[in-house]
DNA sequence: ATTAATGCAAAATCTTTGCACTTTC
DNA sequence: GAAAGTGCAAAGATTTTGCATTAAT
């Protein structure tokens, strides 16, 4: 794992084509710096009011989009009506506790995927995405 | 592909434990006659208004949760914010065409899986879903 | 100074629910 | 006639948007 320098963060926004701002650079610390992550909206405006850090919900949901526009993060989908972002944006895929709405990762190398068949007709392949759905034993 | 009789829709719901009403006849039969099907619940509801069969939406929320939980559908999850619901319920992968929200099914045995990691301490796998996502080329 | 971002409240989705009425068993 | 299902309108939950204010270039 990169651990960013902090001032690295105004710089990693900047090449982004995103302005630095107090909220985005606040968010982008809690995401980016240390481990992957999942999380959802929600959770990371909880997060942030925890540490004292307000940021509105409404600005966490645009700036969640534009980080993902940008490719500092992905979405992640595994359950309708809920999105979840993941920080960590090299393709690879998850387990996903229908019990508890944890996310695990898995390597992409991890799996052997073969024999993925042509797309229709007019379709090219932009991504494989593998969910592996496990429940309480 | 098994062509329900007529008749036979009847039994099905009543075999799913699920009380043979009207709304959920014309359901039934709008789902589970002829081929696989992909349809959010407002697809289901606007293509049965446009045949003159009126069910509330409510109830075909109430009634495509009921038949899932009874196993006649599979739910699939491509997009946060939309629900799909797939009148196959035999497991299988998905294409998912980001650009019309449109779903082709893709044969379990087409693709090849292997080496999926252990699961977290304590989990099981219940599922391996793959959705291969395409875009216009 | 210009342009973009924020925050709030309001609106837009999508889905579930409470309850009186109707249908099935 | 008891139990379950329906339909409506209302409530929930999640996400986006309009707009006045504030901050970044």
């Amino acid at each position: 794992m990169t651990q960013r320098p902090f001032e690295g963060m105004k710089n990693l926004l900047k090449d982004a084509g995103l302005r630095p701002t107090r909220q985005r650079l606040v968010m982008a610390r809690a995401l980016l710096e240390g481990g992957n992550r999942h999380f959802t909206p929600e959770d990371l405006h909880a997060e942030l009011a925890n540490e004292g850090l307000r940021v509105s919900l409404s600005t966490v949901y645009n700036n969640l989009n534009k980080f993902t526009s940008a490719g500092l993060l992905r979405e992640v989908v595994v359950e309708s009506g809920k999105t979840f972002f993941d920080s960590n944006t090299i393709p690879h895929h998850h387990f996903f506790d229908e019990g508890t709405g944890s996310l695990y990762d898995i390597p992409e190398d991890k799996i052997l995927i073969k024999n993925v068949p042509e797309p229709p007709k007019g379709l090219l392949i932009s991504g494989v995405d593998v969910v592996v759905r496990v429940v309480k034993s």
